[in-house]
DNA sequence: CTGAAAGCGCTTACAG
DNA sequence: CTGAAAGCGCTTACAG
C-alpha cells in the first residue's frame, strides 16, 4: 500500500507538508501543494483512516443500535441516519439489537472499544438496561424513538407518541364514534394513554377490556385479536391499531366477519407503512420518523463539533393524522 | 481513557506482557497472568482496537453494500450478516446504495481507506459500474443476491433466480394453466426466462405481451399494472409475480375487478414478505434469502483467515415453491 | 516466560 | 511556508 511518505518522496517534500496539503490546517505554497497533489494522484495515494484516528481520537465513526431492520419503520430510520452522516464524512457502524439485551450488552462494548465518535440509539426496549454502562462513554450518545419515559442524563429526539394516539382518538370521536377498541403492542403505552384522553375530553371512557392486545406484531397477531374483539364486542364502531401490520391482520378480520371498511367498522392505524397500502387505503395517524431520525443525527453531529455533549433536551416531533378511505362516521 | 501501559505498570510488568495476556499468542506464567487481569478488571481497561488495527493491519469491520433496508428483503439479510459476523468479532458497517451509482462509488472508496477487512455486495444494479475499482482490493469480496451476469473474477453466492421462475411456471402448468402472465420488476431477467421455460416444456409459450412491467415495486405499481392486464387480457387463468409487493396490488386488482382469488385467478408471487399475509394467503416462491446472505459472510470470513481470496466460484441457492391459498386449476 | 526495541501511518505543536 | 521530533496505543519479532 502507498503511504504519506511515498508521496512525500515522489513529490520531494517531507510527509508533514504531504499531511499539511491534505488537511489544509497549514497554508501551503500553492507550487508544492499542486506537485504533492500529483503525486498522490500519480501513485493512487488514499489515506489511512485507522492511522489518522490514532492520531486524532477520531473515526469518523457513529453506531446506531436499531430493534431490527426487517421491517420498513426502522429500516427508514437507517437509511436517514446513514444520509446525514454521509454529508458529514462520517460512515454507519449499525448494531441490531433484536429483542436481545445481552446481545445489546456485547455490541456496546464493541463499539466502545471500537472508539466510535458517537451513538444514536433508537427504541426503548433492548438496551434500556444497559445505559447506565454509558455514563461515563467519552463521546456524545442520543435517544430517539423513544415511547416509555426516558433517562435523564441522554438528550432525546422522538415522537409526540401520546399525541399520536389523541389524534386518532379525536378523529375517532369526531366522527361521531362512541363504542370504540383499541389493538395495541405492549410497548405502545404512549398511544394508547393518548387515544384515552381523547375520548375522556368527552366524559367518555375507553375500558380496559376495549383494548386488547395482539400476541405478535404480524398480521396474523393482528387478525387473532381483531377477530377475537368482533365476536366479543360486535358493537364496536371503530379500531384503532397501533402498529401497522395489525391493521392489515385487522382488516382482514373485518372482511372476515363480514364488516365493510368503513360503512360497518372504521379502522385508523399509525404510520401505515407504504408497503401495506390496501383498499380502502387505511387512514392513519403518521408518525415522521425520517425527520426524527434526522434530526437526532444532526444533534449528534452537532455534539461532536461543539462542546462534546449535546444539549440534554427532549425534542418531540409532531405526528400528523392522515384521512384515507378506511373511516367514516359510525353506521346507525 | 486507561491505556495497556496504565494496567502493565499496575500489574509491576511491561506492556507487551499485557499484551501476551490478552492475545493468548504468547504463554504467560499463570500467577502473573493472574496479576495483569485483576489489574485489567480494576482499571477498567478495555483495548483500543484502533490502535491494535493499525499495528495489525485488522480492522475486525466488513463493509455490507446493499440497495436498501426499508424493505424486508435486504433488511433480513442485513441482520443475518450482522449476526454471522458477531461471530467472528467483527462489525458491520452498512452502505445503503439507494440506485444511486456515484453514491456508492463515494462509499467504497470510503471503505477502502477505513480499512475493511473485507466486503460483501448485494443487489447487482448500483455498483455493477464500479466493480473494476475493486480489481486491486487489498481485501476479499463477495457479491450476493445476483440476478444478472456476475463478472468473473468474484466468487457470488446467490439464488438460482431462474430457477425460482422456473418454479411458479411448473406450478401454474401442472394445475393446468395455459394462458398465464407476468407482472415483473424489469431487474428481474433471469425469473421471467425460468418461468417461460416452464412452458416451453410443454409447447407452449408465454408471449411478450403476457409479460408486463410494473412502473414502481409497489403495491400501487402491481395494482395498476395487474388492472390493465386484466383488462386488456381477461381470458388469463393465473398470473405470476416476480415482486412481493407486486402481488399485493395483484390481489387488489383481482378483487377490484371482481376476480376471486384462487378460483377465477390463480396468483402466484416470489418470497412473500411476511408482512403481506392476506386472505388467501398467496402461494409462493421462496427465495432463503438468509441462508444466502450467511453462506456469503461466511464464505467471506474464510477468505480472511485461509489464502486471503476466496474460492472463485459460483454457489448457487436452491428457492423453494410453497403452495398456499392462492393457486388452482384454472375454472373451465 | 518476560522485557527492550522498532514499527504500524498518520497528526500536532514547535523551530527555523 | 517547510522540516525534525514526538506521540497516538497497540503488536511483533527478537534477545535474554
Amino acid at each position: 500500500m502507498v503511504t504519506m511518505q511515498d508521496v512525500a518522496e515522489r513529490a520531494g517534500v517531507t510527509k508533514q507538508t504531504v499531511s499539511n496539503v491534505i488537511t489544509g490546517r497549514v497554508a501551503v505554497r500553492p507550487t508544492t501543494a499542486a506537485r504533492v497533489r500529483a503525486a498522490i494522484e500519480e501513485l493512487g495515494y488514499t489515506p489511512n483512516l485507522v492511522a489518522r484516528s490514532l492520531a486524532t481520537g477520531s473515526t469518523r465513526t457513529v453506531g446506531f443500535f436499531v430493534p431490527t431492520v426487517a421491517g420498513a419503520f426502522y429500516g427508514e430510520m437507517v437509511e436517514e441516519v446513514e444520509d446525514v452522516l454521509e454529508e458529514a464524512g462520517h460512515h454507519l457502524l449499525l448494531c441490531t439489537t433484536r429483542l436481545d439485551g445481552e446481545r445489546a450488552r456485547r455490541h456496546l462494548a464493541g463499539l466502545t472499544s471500537r472508539s466510535v465518535d458517537a451513538l444514536l440509539i433508537a427504541g426503548d426496549q433492548d438496551l434500556l438496561g444497559h445505559l447506565p454502562l454509558l455514563s461515563d462513554a467519552r463521546f456524545p450518545v442520543v435517544l430517539c424513538a423513544w415511547e416509555t419515559e426516558a433517562p435523564d442524563r441522554f438528550p432525546v429526539v422522538t415522537i409526540d407518541y401520546e399525541r399520536a394516539g389523541y389524534l386518532a382518538g379525536r378523529h375517532l370521536r369526531e366522527l361521531g364514534h362512541r363504542r370504540v377498541a383499541v389493538l395495541a403492542s405492549p410497548a405502545h403505552t404512549a398511544r394508547v394513554a393518548g387515544f384515552r384522553r381523547a375520548f375522556a375530553a368527552d366524559g367518555l371512557t375507553v375500558s380496559d377490556d376495549a383494548v386488547r392486545y395482539a400476541a405478535a406484531p404480524t398480521p396474523a397477531g393482528g387478525f387473532a385479536a381483531a377477530e377475537a374483539l368482533l365476536a366479543t364486542d360486535p358493537g364496536v364502531t371503530a379500531l384503532f391499531t397501533t402498529h401497522d401490520v395489525l391493521a392489515l391482520g385487522a382488516l382482514e378480520a373485518a372482511r372476515a366477519a363480514g364488516r365493510s371498511v368503513p360503512h360497518d367498522l372504521s379502522l385508523i392505524g399509525q404510520d401505515i407503512s407504504e408497503v401495506l397500502l390496501t383498499h380502502p387505503a387505511l387512514t392513519t395517524v403518521s408518525i415522521p420518523k425520517r425527520e426524527m431520525a434526522r434530526q437526532a443525527t444532526e444533534l449528534l453531529l452537532r455534539a461532536l463539533t461543539k462542546t462534546g455533549t449535546p444539549a440534554n433536551s427532549v425534542q418531540l416531533m409532531r405526528p400528523e393524522l392522515i384521512v384515507r378511505g378506511s373511516t367514516a362516521p359510525p353506521a346507525g
